[in-house]
DNA sequence: GTTAGCACTCACCGCTTTCGAGTGCTAACC
DNA sequence: GGTTAGCACTCGAAAGCGGTGAGTGCTAAC
């Protein structure tokens, strides 16, 4: 049996209406609220065919029939090959960026509100996981007596900072004395290399060995820290609005989903290299998200280093709506990450 | 009509029950499980006395008992009082700590962890909320061409950090030496102090005006964000374990209370003056929290702030648990704040 | 190929029935 | 006077049951 256009058109109404509704779709509705010039019987013989090819499944042989997977699949693929990604909601997505902000953590946290407040679905955003930094300058900033704060300045933007223990009759004069010296020795590196090459340094500058001590802790574990993104995730309780998740068995199991971050990093990253992902119930890979879909899309920072911005809803999602306000959202942050106005967002920070 | 000992000692009994169970105690069950040597019909007696009293309610005529918030109070304040702060976990809280963690934000994110798995309730964490800092060191550190970092140590610690515009032609040394004199005539002012002198700085040194003025209206929003504190929650998918949230609904709105921080913030904050809070029911202030309570403590910080940690549960929460666990974390904290280790993360940054 | 007609299925709704946990009351007991 | 056994009563939860209607599949006619 073959697929053709009516079998198509029949098929999106389908869809649609389910979409819409979230329950499953019978032959009448569709002949009469779809202005296909069909009767319902003829619908019914359609829709038992797109049942055989695998389009539809039915609850039970009483009830309309529901979009599988794989007719989710098909609409989706059509709907991105046509390349119209609508602009619904441009506007909206623009003017939630209008105050300052300045951190990336904030820009991240505010975007997944944004999202989950425009789409009325889950919200997932990560921060870019970069290629491994190299150091561009390092400052020790006297913070108390016998303490400094050590500032790390990458090509990509300022990695966390923190405190390291120092002794206590250095003076600031002293502390970028030093500073000028790391600088001029590890400027170029990765964190990984300093942290071959500082060794030999505490060789090198005995007296200030204690620092450069504190220094070696504190790199290795910087390694390791930028390497798990933040995660910032919004609207999770909308998904409680979606008939799908009222069993508070499956809401229970989703939601502590959405708490253990870094799984869910790892989940919603994927294959991370496409513009636009869409992922559709159990092409997740995850069984929690069985019924659910995810929808991801990328933005890149100016250091070349792509962050993934995501939804995740039912599997019946609005997924145009939702394409085309993740595509807005993706060019807003690359924008602001780029800079183009003079308070500068572009900071990296893990 | 009084309360005597008998009666105090049915109303624990009922209210132990009722923790554990989550569904209301009959007069059977009470002279069953629990030696007392009476019988129900004298249990029933004292539980219709114990209902007048107000102790307890009775959801319908022909169900069992259930404890009133007037009931929760008696049992917590008696359990305060007496002074016992059980230490069931003592070991498990303290084991949690041992990696070495360094960012304010990150401990307080695993603070909020650990305290719910820990309960299995939900558990919210506060970031000191200050009195407002004094100016220590002013930094700025080259980031690229045309911008550099401000990085300002306040007597509490790091204030977050950010990236200004500065005329390329700046090297490190004149940055530094900027620093020098900015630390110089800044020192011990606080930050809206700050802004009222900038102005006559920038007069006074006209060429790096550039530079002032982009402090200006950082200083100027480092007041605002200084004033909402970071807050963890930990463990709101835990709620949904108890029967009292089986309601989609009330789990809803209970969900989407616990993603709108500012608010939460503020509820949880409470008169945080005194170190353990317990509010029960609608003693929290807040409709949604109708069957809820929250356990609150401080922990303080070295620059004599507090911080607060709370656990919310149901009602019938495992109060003498919780208030055991929270005790000991709040003791972690306050070591883990006050730096009793050389890699010392007390680093306040907002 | 399309459609009208019809028998059939089955979830859902509202109804009654049954069941049992739990109460309140009374009368007897110590 | 406090305690207890006994009993009638209440009422929610669960189970049983027929009616309803949306929806299907099939067949025969157009």
């Amino acid at each position: 049996m073959q697929m053709d256009e009516r079998k198509r058109r029949i098929l999106r109404a389908i869809i649609d209406d389910y979409i819409l509704t979230g329950i499953p779709v019978g032959s009448r509705t569709i002949s009469k609220k779809y202005e296909t010039g069909l009767s319902s019987a003829t619908i019914r013989n359609e829709m038992s065919d797109l049942e055989e090819l695998g389009f539809l499944d039915q609850p039970h042989v009483s009830a309309g029939r529901v979009p599988s997977a794989k007719a989710y699949r098909l609409y989706v693929d059509s709907l991105l090959q046509s390349g119209v990604i609508p602009d619904d909601s441009a506007e909206s997505v623009l003017g939630h960026f209008s105050g300052r902000i300045h951190q990336m953590e904030d820009v991240i946290d505010h975007a997944a509100r944004v999202l989950s407040s425009l789409t009325q679905y889950t919200a997932v955003v990560l921060s870019p996981n970069g290629l491994e930094p190299r150091l561009q300058t390092i400052q020790l900033v006297p913070v108390s007596i016998g303490s400094a704060l050590v500032v790390i300045v990458t090509d990509q933007g300022v990695i966390r900072d923190s405190v390291i223990r120092i002794s206590p009759e250095m003076d600031g004069d002293t502390l970028y004395a030093i500073s000028r010296t790391l600088t001029n020795e590890l400027k170029g590196c990765t964190l990984s290399d300093a942290c071959k090459v500082l060794p030999e340094l505490i060789r090198r500058m005995e007296g200030n060995d204690e620092v450069l001590r504190g220094l070696y802790g504190y790199f290795t574990e910087g390694q390791q820290t930028s390497r798990s993104p933040h995660v910032a995730v919004g609207g999770t309780s909308n998904m409680l609005s979606y008939p799908e998740y009222s069993d508070v068995d499956k809401a229970r199991s989703f939601l502590s989903l959405m708490e253990t971050r870094d799984k869910l990093a790892e989940i919603v990253r994927g294959n991370g290299e496409l513009a636009f992902t869409v992922r559709i119930g159990p092409e997740t890979g995850v069984p929690e998200m069985a019924d659910c879909s995810i929808i991801t899309a990328t933005y890149s920072t100016r250091g070349g280093q792509q962050g993934t911005i995501g939804v995740i809803g039912p599997t019946r999602m609005r997924y145009s709506r939702v394409i085309s306000i993740l595509n807005m959202m993706g060019h807003q942050l690359t924008d602001m990450f780029n800079g183009e106005d003079e308070n500068n967002p572009s900071r990296n920070q893990e």
